[in-house]
RNA sequence: GCCGGAGUAGCUCAGUUGGUUAGAGCAACGGAAUCAUAAUCCGUGUGUCGGGGGUUCAACUCCCUCCUCCGGUACCA
């Protein structure tokens, strides 16, 4: 039985996630672990936050939090949008726990006894007021080389010249504004040297199998010659290592574990923790995360950004290598590229940025989350960078995943349950169809021929039952399932997905060619088979788009009242090939279909506008915002007021809008409220609301509006204008 | 600067070791059909393959050079 591990980079825990992460090391992680998981493959699929290193303890300063509050508030949101995004994990953990520490520290241990590790003595700049040593990124200084006023650490923006940081003049510290002083500090180094040779085979072992960008990152680096690199560094929030046996007193002390050293282990760590939770429940025992490290049986795949590349190709390898106790490497490092927003760089500082808890809130509906796996899917930047627009997210979702894949469903179901309230029966006439359909397969399996000659031999009894549209489709199921397979197995998951929608284009040609609409008034037991077969192709569709969009393959499971196939951890883990056992019929004559729902909404052309400008929007968010006190007089700055609704229309084109025009008490004025999904405008008409009335006027819509409507929003969105408690409050009330 | 990747149809992207007329999806146009979210199915074009030079019988593919973009090269993660 094969056994696969998989990772994805663990996503820092300073800001939200964005599709840029997405496309790059999760979204075609879940693809391939959901994939193998149908396969009946053991999966074991984990993540988490990676919470240490200085880029936290600088946001908590600059947000006046611990970073503890840091970490758990993205850790938190991380997870969660992970979550409504269909992130398939076995374990989502994070790298501040204690049980991560001691493997961080057992990795360091290790390393110094085997004498991996060295200690250099270093001088380096001091941030006395913030109590740090500063890292070249946080120094700022003249240039030695030409005199610029803003050269960075050791490197100078305007000339290019690279120095040593002590040489820069009048350096700043970015962290307090302050000079900083030079220090003497020590740091341990691990002779990554020592593992140049391992690396090189270990590297050419993978030249037949392994991305290119990949293997020539990590040969580029080896034929360079690998150093030794800093593996502790100054802080006081991340790994400790004080508690070490054999290291004088006071040498570890403010130092931790520099974060690239240790946040790869977490992999490791997030194991240990899943193992330990399941074996509390009675299943299995605690070691048993070995066999998912330290058991050659079990393949790797480590999936990445191409930031990463070096540090999954040669830098974990050499640990686990050096570690020993017969730890795994990786199989595969399949590294993306970047994925691209609208033409420019994802960037968090210029809000140039798509977050994926932005894009649940905006999108709450779970299907809405498949067309996005499915647009991310479809433009995943495998070979080079990609581009992510919303017009193209439109497309993919109205044009492809709704027209093609919806439509089919759609059509059939709709079909299927007004004109027989089921899924059909087969008919007398092709009683033994299923039997037949599987020896369909097994002829297409069995044949030496060619795939050109495969249709044109189909053996005559097989022809008896089958005509030419029945067999073309289920050599298209048959067929499709395997390429997009093999696919994914090559890490192509584009064109995985591709050849998956090919096959439902084949389904609804199938439709088409055999008319059922027509055969169910002149030879019922015609559409009766039509029917049957494209239930079936229904839920084999199902199954084959699970990967991708689980939440759509959730439900039409359920219309169907049949078992979920959507490769979730773990309950589908039962050693079936369900994949390739989509191309032969399923038991579905017993079951009882539901009314069907449409499976994708349609992006209408407002929504992309609406989320094209947001864009580049610069929105400032801290973590204690919502705790923020104010005081009385900055509260009399708000002019709430009561208002009487005179007049309430829907805004043309808008599906949100509503136009009112409302009595102040001072005179009228036209507020444009978001409040359409939820009140009718005769709703309105003549109640007294609360409006902000010194609220600058804005456009929308073209329409302009003065003041804003207040209302009440729960967590799912919907709303609940306020209103006075007495009927006869006049309007121009104020409110205090 | 150095190292790696990328620049191909209006758009998003494929193009294996150099070998006939460079492909797919979407968009566009024409037709069939009306069960289905006006959704489907069939048919039709389109390319100085970033610029320039070279090797070769033959170059999108190999070499040189220039331009543009991305990543690495930091005590960035």
């Amino acid at each position: 039985m094969k056994r696969t591990l998989i990772t994805s980079a663990l996503p820092y825990a300073n800001g939200y996630l964005h599709l840029g992460h997405c496309a790059g090391a999760y979204l075609p992680a879940d693809i391939y672990a959901r994939y193998l998981r149908l396969k009946g493959e053991e999966v074991l699929y984990v993540c988490g936050s990676d919470e240490h290193g200085v880029a936290i303890t600088i946001a908590a300063e600059k947000e006046k939090v611990s970073p503890r509050e840091i970490i758990d508030k993205y850790h938190e949101a991380n997870k969660e949008a992970f979550e409504k995004f269909g992130m398939s994990f076995d374990i989502y953990s994070r790298t501040s726990l204690p049980g991560h520490h001691d493997t961080a520290r057992e990795f360091f241990r290790d390393f110094r006894e085997k004498g991996y590790l060295v200690d250099l003595e270093e001088e380096q700049f001091y941030d006395e007021d913030a109590n740090m040593f500063l890292p070249d990124r946080y120094v700022e200084g003249t240039c030695p080389n030409c005199g610029y006023d803003h050269a960075r650490g050791d490197q100078c923006d305007n000339c290019g010249a690279y120095y040593d940081q002590l040489k820069l003049k009048n350096p700043l510290s970015l962290v307090s504004g302050k000079s900083p002083v030079v220090r003497r500090t020590s740091h341990w180094y691990m002779r990554f040297d020592m593992f140049q040779s391992f690396l090189e085979s270990y590297i050419e072992s993978h030249a037949g199998d392994w991305k290119d960008n990949v293997l020539q990152q990590s040969r580029s680096w080896l034929k360079q010659g690998l150093n030794e690199r800093a593996i502790t560094r100054d802080l006081n929030w991340g790994v400790m290592i004080d508690d070490i046996p054999n290291i004088p007193p006071g040498k570890a002390k403010g130092k931790v574990l520099y974060v690239w050293f240790e946040a790869v282990l977490g992999y490791i760590s997030a194991t240990k923790e899943l193992i330990n939770i399941l074996a509390e429940q009675g299943k299995g025992s605690s070691d048993s995360w070995k066999k998912w490290w330290q058991d050659p049986e079990t393949r790797y795949i480590a999936f990445i950004g191409k930031d990463n590349i070096v540090f999954h190709t040669l830098i974990f390898p050499a640990m686990l290598h050096g570690k020993g106790e017969g730890y795994i490497l990786p199989d595969n490092v399949p590294a993306n590229e970047f994925l691209n927003l609208e033409g420019q760089k994802f960037s968090k500082s210029r809000n140039w940025s798509i977050d994926l808890r932005d894009f649940i809130a905006d999108f709450p509906e779970p299907t809405a989350n498949d067309s996005l796996r499915y647009t991310l899917a479809m433009n995943l930047p495998e070979t080079k960078d990609s581009d992510f627009t919303w017009k193209d997210f439109q497309a993919r979702t109205n044009n492809e995943l709704a027209a093609i894949f919806g439509n089919f469903v759609n059509r059939t179901l709709q079909f299927a349950y007004k004109n027989f309230g089921k899924v059909p029966d087969l008919p007398k006439s092709s009683k033994w169809l299923t039997l037949f359909w599987k020896n369909l397969i097994s002829y297409f399996e069995s044949s030496g021929i060619s795939d050109n000659e495969l249709l044109g031999r189909v053996p005559e009894e097989l022809k008896k039952i089958f005509n030419d549209n029945d067999i073309n489709l289920i050599y298209a199921v048959w067929k499709g399932n395997r390429e997009a397979g093999a696919f994914y197995e090559r890490f192509r998951f584009r064109d995985g997905v591709s050849e998956t929608m090919n096959i439902a284009r084949a389904a609804n040609k199938y439709f088409n060619d055999e008319e059922p609409w027509n055969s169910i008034k002149t030879d019922p037991e015609k559409a009766e088979k039509t029917i049957y077969i494209c239930c079936q192709l229904v839920r084999s569709l199902a199954v084959l788009f699970a990967p991708v969009t689980p939440h759509a393959s959730a439900k039409i499971f359920d219309t169907l009242g049949i078992e979920y196939l959507t490769g979730d951890s773990p309950k589908d883990d039962k050693s079936e090939d369900y994949w390739l056992q989509t191309a032969l019929p399923a038991d579905l004559e017993a079951s009882k279909l539901k009314e069907p729902e449409l499976l994708f909404a349609k992006i209408e052309d407002e929504t992309v506008s609406v989320q094209q400008a947001k864009l580049g929007v610069k929105i400032e968010e801290k973590v204690k915002d919502v705790q923020k006190l104010i005081s009385i007089e900055d509260f009399s700055g708000i002019h709430l007021r009561t208002a009487k609704v005179l007049k309430a229309e829907k805004v043309h084109k808008s599906k949100k809008l509503l136009k009112l025009l409302v009595d102040t008490g001072e005179g009228e004025r036209q507020i444009i409220a978001g409040i359409a999904q939820h009140y009718e405008p005769e709703q309105l008409t003549g109640k007294t609301v609360i409006i902000l009335a010194n609220l600058q006027p804005a456009k929308l819509m073209g329409l302009d509006s003065y003041g804003m409507l207040l209302a009440a929003s729960d967590k799912d969105g919907k709303l609940s204008i306020l209103t006075t408690d007495t009927e006869d409050m006049p309007p121009g009330a104020e409110i205090h």
